[in-house]
DNA sequence: AAGAAAATATTTACACTGGAAATATTCTAT
DNA sequence: ATAGAATATTTCCAGTGTAAATATTTTCTT
């Protein structure tokens, strides 16, 4: 048997980490504990030190899982050799997506404090991640000043857009009708090459 | 005496949230509990209770100050009939400045589940800060169609970038040296009117 | 195969938290 | 002055994260 499968409960981080982020789904953040993650897998209040070390290990876990589901989601419906164009498109669209299905996800995977900042795994997916935004930011015609700073700027400029628009979403900071009328893509500047 | 001002303890109600502030401002949102907060004001642990209700009445409370104090540092640098791209640069700039100097209380002002939203004092203040942006974001050539969400468009547009920017500040998501070099102002698309 | 060592899980205990309920104190109004 | 409202305290409880000691199972070494 394989070291990660078959000790006492048979793959219990995992099953933590699964248990966890649907009570995340459910109660939101707040009512997220320890012990009723637990509780839903049948195991002592405790057990999960030996995997996640404390709850910061924990929702480390959980926000690392959570960047790989966003980058996923931003190229859900990517076919192959789409032009960028539409894959900007979709991405973007993807983003919001997630945001708005997952908002106390969301929210955790930008959240102070909460979380290990150092941790290698989660670092690893939130490059990857934003390696998807770097990836739509080429090419665009933003007229900024041609340096070796461009493709820094596009890519901050989109990941800010995005990410501002999805957060003000799910925060409530936008009116409902307006937002379903006026999605990520009509709030950019319409941008021709 | 005014009725807010002289009982047994003598504007419990504005210690409490000063006193709130300053441990938010030591201790992040994590490190903020009524009890501690009622210590250092030299009150029982469930004095906030008749002036805030429970602990999301006082989150309230902060958040709703919070915005006040954003709105204000919008402005801060303004001078009277500085014409408006002057004033949306500054507005822009005091935006992540706030954001930066006082990151776990921005934090909870777009946090969710954490604050009362249909709190009526709370909704003024959002308002009123998203009135100083409606004013920044006219005029703004944008390259959209010109029909009747226009103005709302830009509205949307500048909030979503510069509050994008801002949270990815703060989180840690971008490079250092690159958020130095590159402020709000630089990666907003050039806006030539 | 046998024992040592490591990994995993439980039990117990503790300090801290938000909140409810009953009580006490102070202010305000009549 | 006294009634009633507002404010504050005391006491209590369920729930939380985490540390320490212990128990169980797996893996490694020989």
């Amino acid at each position: 048997m394989l070291a990660e499968k078959s000790y006492h409960h048979g793959n219990l981080k995992q099953a933590l980490v699964k248990a966890s982020l649907d009570i995340l789904h459910k109660d939101g953040l707040a009512g997220l504990s320890l012990r009723k993650c637990a509780d839903a897998v049948g195991v002592s209040h405790t057990a999960p030190k030996n995997h996640f070390g404390n709850m910061a290990g924990l929702l480390t876990a959980l926000a690392s899982a959570g960047y790989a589901m966003l980058a996923d989601d931003m190229r859900k419906d990517w076919i192959a050799d789409s032009p960028r164009p539409d894959r900007r498109d979709l991405a973007l669209q993807g983003y919001v997506s997630f945001a708005v299905d997952h908002p106390d996800l969301f929210e955790l995977m930008f959240a102070r404090g909460r979380t290990k900042s150092d941790d290698p795994e989660l670092m690893s997916n939130v490059v990857a991640c934003f390696g998807v935004l770097a990836d739509i930011a080429q090419d665009l015609p933003l007229g900024h000043p041609n340096d070796d700073l461009t493709s820094t700027r596009a890519q901050m400029f989109i990941w800010s857009a995005v990410h501002g628009y999805a957060q003000l979403c799910i925060a409530g900071r936008f009116k409902k009708d307006e937002m379903k009328r006026l999605t990520i893509l009509d709030i950019l500047p319409h941008l021709k090459s």
